[in-house]
DNA sequence: ATGGTTATTGAATATATTTGGAGATATAAA
DNA sequence: TTTATATCTCCAAATATATTCAATAACCAT
């Protein structure tokens, strides 16, 4: 459901495959998952989706720092989700900069107010759509160019 | 026709194209719909807009405030309304029971944390994954009768 | 209403990625 | 050496979205 914003950070598009793939390994956490496995679990939900991206996309959430690759006993290699330090975001709707933070105090009435509903929690994500104000700025103009020298010193 | 309002207020020529896109989403609330939706409906409708019309459109609704942007499963954008009567959702990982709150003062802080970081809020979403503490609880075996059973009272 | 100013449109084109498939490579096992 | 398996690379085609530009339509002040 959530709206996979990890994609956004790293530069990579929005595509089929892409969030099919992370579906999955945010579906079965701290499992590992192979090429093959993503494959087959793709096709049988009905997608088409060819083995090669398969691999292309993996190795680009490693690199992305997304996923974390694994080589046990078994000849290939396996994938788990990388759980990084924790941080919410903020996006500008104008420029899709993307600004990283965490509040302490956001995150204490978080555990407060599911406390009080009588949950305990596990994760959460905190999406902020905004404004980032800076107009007339060069980023409004389009361009990744534009985006990143206006945003650079932020 | 008082959909102009929402033009006017941001600044846009109320035309054609925008009207409609507007029109398509106040009848379909809750719906999802891509730049390719919107131009079927209105193509069926009978108008004939541009292809390129619509992303800029939408675009310039999301800019606006008007529309809020998602990468669900498609690969492709969608859009929906910008609801103000905002909340926000805390779901059960065990029973997927999912429990709506809104809570001012993570509201407040949010809004402080934007303007800290040179934003300004035009939507947001937090979900919170959870354990809803209900065990041992006929939710947890499984079914959605026992789900429905379990939190008919929350 | 009329006309001038300016924003907006549609069509075509551009862009920028991403994709699937086929074959290349590599490594290990037989 | 052959065989099998895992992974990667090349490339042409597909995709989603943006941009350019001349023609048109909306707005505002007469």
């Amino acid at each position: 459901m959530a709206d996979h914003m990890n994609l956004k950070e790293s530069g990579l598009k929005a595509t089929l495959p892409r969030i099919k793939v992370l579906d999955i390994f945010e579906r079965s956490k701290d499992k590992h998952l192979s090429a093959e496995d993503i494959y087959k679990q793709i096709l049988n939900s009905g997608e088409d989706v060819g083995l090669a991206t398969i691999y292309r996309v993996l190795t680009q959430f490693e690199q992305a720092g997304i996923l974390v690759r694994h080589h046990f006993e078994s000849g290939k290699a396996v994938f788990e989700l990388n759980e990084k330090t924790h941080h919410d975001h903020i996006v500008c709707t104008q420029c899709g900069h993307v600004k990283e933070f965490c509040n302490n105090e956001i995150e204490r009435l978080q555990e407060q107010v599911a406390e009080e509903l009588g949950f305990k929690i596990i994760d959460h994500s905190l999406y902020i759509t905004a404004d980032c104000m800076k107009k007339p700025c060069s980023c409004r103009l389009g361009g990744k160019e534009n985006i990143d020298k206006c945003h650079k010193e932020n």
